[in-house]
DNA sequence: TACCACAACTCCTCAGACAAGCAGAAGAGA
DNA sequence: TCTCTTCTGCTTGTCTGAGGAGTTGTGGTA
């Protein structure tokens, strides 16, 4: 049963807009028609689509003059991340994953200072605290999982690692509430496993651990359907 | 003379709500305060909050819940791959390659079909042409290690790969030039190397390949110092 | 203890009003 | 006829007030 989506009508507007957008009927540099023009176009209220418009611009494809109007400065969204994953493989999603944190795990123990390991041993203790809410506990993992590759001290995975994830949050929680409580014990096992790699600076047990967690992760998951 | 700079209330407001959540004012996943609390806190009015909310929205930064409040759900959202590049050192960003590329290349061991192959095989034989170019000699090894990516049929490693990689190109160029020719033979002969594991199906070999070539090429450029 | 109704909050949307700014049209002067 | 100035209409920017919709914690009830 396909549960409801109740979209805010500014967010639907804003979709509308960069089809239209992409669909080439504004070219880059181009004018839009303005606000009171658009508003009954699209049915909703000129704040509506004020804030429409404020989102794209956000994102870099709108920029409004005042007096002058709403023009166009790109086609397309630099990396919409957003709509990659949406459109990917969860699988995928993880194998990615992988790769990142399974090297920012090994770069980990090499590298992590007394306080890397605190902050990260931080994070695994506040993980364990409250299992009831979904959101939280899907915070807490992300938390954990940030926090290592934050001790690898490499600001290029460390942005591979932000960029993406962020937008797993949703699909994650959504994920959890379909299957319900997910592997909570064995999952902080393996987390206190790698933490331990991660203290005794063990490069290839950390890289191998992180894996592994991962790889079991993915398994789970795929047993259920990710899409 | 400064110029007087009129900036839209709404921007101003962005940048300062995005201002306070880097200084880490509210934490990743927390609760910002209501419209009615920071509209006369920032000295504007409520739709100008909302407006600036909208914009930080667009770019990832905060998502808002009709009926919880707005979150913090990105400490930063950058994707400005040309700075952060540029700040990083290279051995940074070699690592970050032997992450991505490395499960990359296992990955395309287990999966490729007859034409990735062909395609990887193509890539392989138009770098070994001209080695005089310095640029033509950088797009081509560029193109080789894209084409092993690709292989892999997972669109967000590719992802990754595309999205910092070309802005590596000026800097391998620079590098090369003040270096003279580096290791065509041995480079060549580790992606023949490659090329044979991932025929062959072998996903460790093929990701040892991969992470040693790598690391072989940061080793020479940190003997030549990489900023 | 478990469940349910409710109330207080939140964001969402609309409408109307006025200010600020831009751009082209209309007009005055040479 | 050309050039410069002025003006007018249209655009976005901002604020306020109102009501709708959703969430969350509280307190009462069985």
């Amino acid at each position: 049963m396909a549960q409801v989506k109740r979209t805010p009508l500014a967010d639907q507007a804003a979709d509308l807009l960069l089809e239209r957008i992409r669909s080439g009927e504004w070219a880059l540099g181009e004018r839009l028609p303005g606000e009171t023009t658009l508003a009954p176009q699209l049915g909703v209220g000129r704040s509506t689509v004020r804030e429409a418009i404020r989102q794209l611009a956000g994102r870099g494809v709108l920029a409004s003059r005042q007096g002058a109007g709403v023009f166009v400065t790109a086609l397309d969204a630099p990396e919409d991340w957003d709509a990659i994953v949406r459109r990917s493989d969860i699988l995928a999603v993880i194998e990615a994953r992988i790769a990142i944190e399974g090297e920012a795990a090994a770069l980990a123990a090499e590298r992590r200072t007394p306080g890397e390991l605190r902050a990260v041993r931080r994070a695994l203790g506040q993980r364990a605290e409250r299992r009831s809410e979904l959101a939280a506990h899907v915070d807490a993992d992300t938390a954990f999982h940030r926090s290592v590759v934050a001790a690898a001290q490499n600001p290029i995975l460390a942005e591979l690692f932000d960029g993406f994830t962020p937008r797993l949050r949703e699909a994650m929680i959504e994920m959890l509430r379909n299957r319900g409580v997910f592997g909570d014990d064995a999952d902080h096992e393996a987390h206190a496993r790698l933490v331990e790699a991660i203290a005794d600076r063990d490069p290839d047990r950390a890289r191998a651990l992180s894996r592994a967690h991962l790889r079991a992760l993915a398994e789970t998951l795929e047993g259920i359907g990710g899409r």
